[in-house]
DNA sequence: CCTACCGATCGGTAGG
DNA sequence: CCTACCGATCGGTAGG
């Protein structure tokens, strides 16, 4: 029982471990007496807990997903918000995701592709799935004239791209904080969806 | 003379054939035989024409960064078009130099970090720059009123972050060209720069 | 969680 | 460009 507590938290250290020397220097580059280093044990005690390197990988992968995926949902459903303030708040949510655990939103970004193949097949559904909300989002807001008729998919992209590029120049020690990169980021992509006044 | 010649490309096949391979699986996860493999050659026989694995890396990155800068140097000075044009340009040569060579592009834009220190402070200085020409255009435009007062520097950090994701999901087979992600990209920012006719 | 160890593979060299 | 080979390190297992 105690065992059981003990034991979830020595696994979730070793993902924390896990994720910021993933993000250091890579899945590939980084070894499993690296990340047993950081907790200070033997490479192979590092098995009493995981059954392999992927595994680990696989884990965090799978927690980012879900948190990325459980900020999103629940914004979209909120039906009651114009399309802008959906979108202003999925920036703001996606942003706070990122910068809240930048080892693991980093690893989920990038390192996913390191996954089997199987495993990667997952991750992608998984990434159109979330892109594909704010696609939506975009037509939405299309449909009621709220936003200019850009192509959606295109400006989805463009917009998660900037969104997730933040997790590689971010730092938490800097002057800016997350609440301001949203709001900004916001105003940016809000103002590019806009209709000028000269088309009504 | 005709050795060198040979040599020349030999070393221009090598590099294209790593670029590939760094692109599909990274760097760390590449061996020396995988892209001696694709040449039809053994491992060791790489060492006649390169000093290290590390140095095709670099060698790549230099070149790919080299396209960059040469791209944005010749429209940075024409000091005769406007900020939005020259804006547009920068855009569109980004995604011309991201999508003529994927590989090359990518492994500057991801695969840098594995290189030595020095290396990488280089190739961080370098990506510095470059960025920097994209904030002092967005600063130019707005001492002309021509843009609206964002944050220069998280404006061209979206700009960029949003141009580079595009080496990680564009296809030379599919539909969407070049010129039209340009066009696309190119609308989107210039709009959201665009200051807004209440604002007079 | 440890020590001791496994076969496989790594980047790279020697000598032709 | 080849064969033969080097020491180092890899992910992972056995047995305690």
């Amino acid at each position: 029982m105690v065992e059981t507590r003990t034991d979830t938290r020595r696994r979730q250290q070793i993902e924390d471990a896990a994720s910021a020397l993933f993000r250091e220097r890579g899945y590939a580059a980084t070894s499993v007496r690296d990340i047993a280093g950081r907790l200070n044990i033997q490479g192979a005690s590092l098995y009493a807990h995981v059954a392999s390197k992927e595994d680990v990988l696989w884990s965090i992968v799978q927690r980012s997903a879900a948190r990325f995926r459980e900020a999103a949902d629940s914004i979209i459903q909120q039906s009651d918000l114009t399309s802008a303030a959906r979108l202003r708040a999925m920036i703001r949510a996606h942003i706070e995701v990122v910068t809240s655990d930048l080892g693991s939103a980093t690893v989920f970004l990038d390192e996913w592709r390191c996954l089997s193949d199987g495993r990667r097949a997952h991750v992608m559904e998984q990434r159109d799935a979330y892109e594909h909300g704010f696609r939506r989002l975009i037509e939405a807001g299309q449909a009621t004239k709220e936003f200019a008729p850009v192509d959606p998919a295109l400006t989805a992209r463009a917009i998660l791209d900037a969104l997730n590029g933040i997790a590689g120049w971010y730092r938490p020690s800097g002057e800016l904080k997350p609440d301001e990169i949203a709001h900004q980021y916001g105003q940016l992509f809000i103002h590019a969806l806009t209709p000028q006044e000269t088309q009504r």
